[in-house]
DNA sequence: GTCTATAATACGATAGAC
DNA sequence: GTCTATCGTATTATAGAC
């Protein structure tokens, strides 16, 4: 099975483009991501990735050269998208605003890049065939830098005690299931196919759950 | 699309079994879980499920007359199961053991039925073509049922004002992770495959986040 | 109930004309 | 670069022997 990095892009390969080379790479790469986040790797055919592209087979695999180079070119896009959020975590400023301004960013993220992440989700329901390789390596990598930073609010009392990569389990969790469920979601509020109007109230739900408290201290009248 | 919904089951059609027909049924559902919840219905393939049960396609065939009707007999199962957690929690006690009960069932659930969360799952990511009406149904009449509950606590001070659909939709997504993306989960923690020995950690996470308080008041030396 | 054989279609990929 | 035609295999499902 290929194994992908966020960086495993090989320059020297990358020969000059036409115009009409970028613009068929775009609408493939598009329409693959339409059908691989929807069915998964195996669940896809390139029958419905050129319909969707509107363009014959053949010529989707004269720009790839099989389903799998197309899947791989989605997901190695798909990495640094997927890390730059969580890069941005500082260890300099206050808990709270790190921590928000984190959740701000990745449910901007599920919003804006809700089959991104459906792709991934594939992936990971899959056994991460793909990129197993990347989670033990990168992910994990860049985790426990992150993951030390916030056990050092936790030493100075900053942070509730609590197994920061847990954290980051559940802001991930908390954040992409507005993408990934997003059917469950406006079926459940009764919204319209398109509406994803949801997020103005997610925001708000996820302050109040990470930065608030849901749950007063019992009253002791 | 054949549409299911959690009570769709026909006693008059179900005639008696011999014990061998029983086997042979559990031993296919067995197998066909875990396919589909590894690649989803269209990934899933009848040559992978009667190899993993250890049966001859055409025999498998004689106990399910086609693809859809082994899928559709899984998501009936399951949808029970999936329900039962949440219709358990009672307008008659007290906010924090409510939810925290809850909390501790959706883990246990998680725990327990991995492969059943990851079917779910699957089924969200491609649209809910099969069990659409199950969640705009029984779902949400549930959802809107227990929402009320949490909304009475809100307005009695016990519960932080937030949106209680969303609160369910937190809990949903932190505890079902673990069993969705327990590849990610295991490969950040440095965990080997079979291991889930994080759902002692995740308990406690969970508890943290949905009932104490993450970040403490700014202290005001 | 279980099997082998096979029909019928879906799918990934290539050949070769233009 | 794009197309039609097509090959080989995978896949769903059935027929019919035992």
């Amino acid at each position: 099975m290929t194994q992908i990095s966020a960086s495993s892009e090989n320059p020297a390969e990358r020969r000059s483009k036409t115009r009409i080379q970028k613009e068929n790479e775009t609408r493939i790469l598009l329409a693959a991501l339409e059908v691989f986040s929807e069915n998964g790797f195996r669940g896809a055919t390139l029958d419905r990735i050129a319909a969707t592209a509107k363009m014959s087979k053949p010529n989707l695999l004269y720009y790839f050269k099989n389903k799998e180079e197309i899947h791989v070119a989605l997901l190695t896009d798909l990495l640094d998208v997927w890390l730059a959020p969580l890069r941005e975590i500082s260890p300099h400023g206050e808990p709270a605003d790190e921590i928000g301004s984190y959740i701000r960013r990745k449910l901007e993220s599920s919003r804006q890049f809700p089959r991104e992440s459906r792709l991934f989700a594939n992936e990971m329901l899959a056994g991460a065939p793909h990129i197993g390789d990347f989670l033990q390596s990168e992910l994990k990598q860049l985790v426990d830098e992150k993951a030390a930073i916030f056990q050092g609010w936790i030493d100075e009392g900053r942070l509730a005690p609590c197994d920061p990569r847990h954290l980051l389990f559940a802001i991930w969790s908390t954040t992409q299931h507005y993408a990934d469920f997003s059917v469950q979601v406006r079926h459940v509020l009764g919204l319209q196919p398109g509406d994803v109007s949801y997020y103005e109230e997610a925001v708000s739900m996820l302050e109040t759950l990470f930065l608030g408290r849901l749950v007063p201290p019992a009253s002791t009248d």
